[in-house]
DNA sequence: TCTTTTAGGAAAAGATCGTTCCCTAAATCA
DNA sequence: TGATTTAGGGAACGATCTTTTCCTAAAAGA
């Protein structure tokens, strides 16, 4: 039984040296800087120290590197979002929680490094299908997380029930989308609570 | 008196066959649409329809191209917005007019198509001093605007005086740059009113 | 009319980029 | 242990992209 998850473990040749998460994190950094366009090999093999040979083993080639690294960075955003809205209180005080996440994101150094999900809605959804799906997917995801803690809310009694959740979270999610573009020339909203506390307004 | 400004007009060798911002505006098209780095300069003589070597007489460089196209876009833009908040009515009703047109701006094709200054923003502005600056003081600008109508309501009365309006002008902007990015992936609000009246709602 | 200046256009040059190839290294299988 | 399989790394290749060059065309100046 050991033995055979230790086969499983590891399958034939020689094993791989690196640990392929880490290095798409350093791919992140590249892409969240720079874009798909703008980013080459080269700079992908700085970055995440592999020689090009060894990128082209790990995956088929540029796109894919991109197309995982935006699936990891997706997985890892999405993550921290569901970390922090799990968090006690109304579904209000959680929802604050969120939208300040989102502020902080845009903000300084790392608003400058920008958004994955944003470059590549921008820079490729128009010419690439699949990334297109998964943005819009991602969009749709974060659209519906939204609407239902709105829906909480009003449920909790801590968000009115006269606002639609859908169009509500439907211009929620435009709001943070466009944090990040505006974070990226750096002139994100530098009071945290005072940008929350004027986005909340949109809960009527 | 008229030699003198026919020599003006003409200044010395063959004259330019093209006009250069009918060439600029078919540019604009392409760079919405595929952004900079994803813009051969072959994309470029075939939108503009002239030879490399004519774009090469009229523009220093690629980057000099998109930098002008650039200009003439946020030009345009900025006209039709002033235009639009230049109607009748109260601040309110003409803050109202100007979040309609962000919204339909980045519904269906033309939302596809995309924002140059979101696209400037998020693929270059990192790497390209110039680009940033640009964008930049465009953002400023359009807080300012939005700023300065919040000012106007609450002269007029028409807007709360509660609110600040600086913060919320740059709350707005927020938005009004991310429901360009939503526009890219098809998913921007359908029902314009319903969420200009959301987005309204930041106003109090 | 002849020279000078600038534009139009296509081909060539020069640079860069993505990908493949090849050799060595490290693992498993027989 | 020898064969097989896969990874690491860097050079080489082929394609593409930006820019320059060169020749012709069209205007003004003398």
């Amino acid at each position: 039984m050991v033995q055979r998850m230790q086969q499983m473990a590891r399958p034939r040749g020689r094993p791989r040296e690196f640990d392929v998460d880490q290095a798409l994190d350093k791919a992140i950094k590249v892409f969240r800087e720079q874009g798909y366009n703008a980013t080459s090999i080269e700079d992908l093999t700085g970055a995440m120290g592999l020689a090009s040979g060894s990128i082209y083993k790990a995956f088929k080639d540029k796109r894919a590197v991109f197309l995982a690294a935006l699936d990891r960075y997706m997985r890892l955003r999405n993550d921290q979002i569901a970390l922090i809205a799990g968090t006690r209180g109304t579904a209000r005080e959680r929802l604050r929680a969120v939208l300040g996440f989102y502020v902080d994101s845009a903000k300084g150094i790392e608003g400058r490094r920008g958004c994955m999900v944003v470059g590549s809605a921008v820079e490729l959804a128009i010419v690439d299908r699949e990334v297109a799906t998964r943005v819009g997917a991602t969009l749709a995801r974060n659209e519906a997380f939204l609407a239902d803690l709105i829906r909480q809310g009003q449920a909790d009694g801590s968000i009115s029930g006269r606002i639609d959740p859908d169009d509500t979270a439907r211009v929620m999610v435009c709001l943070t989308q466009g944090l990040r573009v505006v974070g990226k020339s750096g002139r994100a909203p530098a009071d945290t609570a005072a940008a929350v506390d004027i986005a909340m307004r949109l809960l009527a």
